[in-house]
RNA sequence: CGCGGGGUGGAGCAGUCUGGUAGCUCGUCGGGCUCAUAACCCGAAGGUCACAGGUUCAAAUCCUGUCCCCGCAA
């Protein structure tokens, strides 16, 4: 424990085991700033962040200001007296003025090694491009976009047949771990901040929702990867018919066909045509249906080869 | 009231519009074939068709109400 007045800024469960990290060392945190509640799920339900639920079961003060660069906000926070701000995936960007107000900065985690991958889905985009290693940076934030001095580092292989979803426990729980180091070395004044190299930078853009699309023409090794990037969420996915149909996990094969065209329709998977090589897709799920592994997909739904995926209309 | 789909033997679905013996692909169990098998053949078990009420000679199916589940959506 440092001693240190903490704020700490994070709005998923990415950010989670970061701020159990700071609770259970003793930290004095003495406000965690979280987004607004907003409607989620089924029924649009108003359900709050899993950082606020977090705080507020250690009962530790929570503000949810709708704009952070609003002056109140900024105002509010300033007021808190913090020594040091720690960021994990928080969701908003820091204006100057809030980067200014402790006296020991603000530490940014974020889930790549940097300079790579700066932005808001590395973890996706990692995948998504086939890397075979990822990891975890901490750093001194300025106000560009994940543009500040790194401060540690800590790498994790990626498994080539790994989704996101486990990708995304692994380094939320390793960006816990490296904050806690990275306080040890800033109480110690042992940080050495270390300039990011601009030119081998690369930017991981917010996932939008078409990103999910296959692209039946690519590799087989290309589709793997999307499917793998966007899994859990948001999910990569064709049309079977004019339905959507989500695909969750998949396997490279050796088949050949048109792009998109069902080769076999087995319990052990659905084998699928790309432009070079072809995926057997294990897991699906269509539209309005729940996800389910290909045997049971198609106890249910006939799928003769010859279908082409990917077709509306 | 955000939009939509659904509750039918263990799983996934059809049947509902056009009421009238409950069906399909699997799984399970028994038997057969085979060097062998998640393959193939024969046979069997297993369902108050979510719940309640209503209409009807007759309801999985039509009407009303209730409960539950799921997808989209972040």
């Amino acid at each position: 424990m440092t001693g240190m007045r903490i704020v700490f800024m994070g709005t998923p469960e990415f950010a989670c085991p970061t701020l159990r990290t700071l609770i259970e060392r003793g930290e004095k945190v003495v406000a965690v700033v979280t987004q607004p509640d907003r409607p989620k799920g089924r029924g649009q339900q108003m359900l709050p962040p899993p950082v606020k639920v977090l705080a507020e079961e250690h009962g530790i003060p929570v503000i949810q200001p709708l704009k952070v660069r609003h002056p109140e906000s900024i105002e509010e926070i300033r007021a808190l007296d913090p020594d040091l701000i720690v960021v994990v995936a928080f969701g908003q960007i820091l204006p100057k003025a809030l980067l200014d107000i402790p006296k020991h900065g603000c530490i940014n985690v974020h889930a790549s090694l940097l300079p790579r991958y700066r932005g808001a889905a590395p973890l996706n985009w990692c995948i998504i491009n086939g890397e075979s290693e990822t990891g975890v940076t901490t750093m001194m934030m300025d106000v560009g976009l994940d543009t500040g001095d790194m401060l540690l580092k800590r790498s994790t292989p990626i498994d080539p047949d790994e989704d996101t979803s486990s990708l995304h426990d692994r380094l939320s729980q390793i960006g816990a771990e490296l904050l806690g180091e990275t306080l040890d070395e800033l109480a110690a004044g042992r940080l050495v901040p270390e300039k990011q190299d601009d030119t081998l930078t690369c930017y991981a853009s917010m996932l939008k929702k078409e990103d999910g699309l296959i692209d039946w023409s690519k590799d087989a090794a290309t589709v793997k990867n999307l499917v793998r990037g966007m899994t859990p969420w948001p999910g990569a996915y064709s049309y079977l018919d004019d339905k959507l149909l989500k695909v969750y996990r998949v396997q490279t094969a050796s088949g050949s066909g048109a792009p998109g065209e069902v080769l076999k329709a087995a319990r052990d998977g659905i084998e699928i045509a790309c432009g070079n090589g072809s995926v057997l897709i294990v897991e699906l799920q269509l539209e309005g249906k729940k996800r389910l592994p290909a045997a049971e997909f198609l106890a249910g739904c006939r799928l003769e080869p010859g279908l082409v995926l990917g077709k509306k209309g």
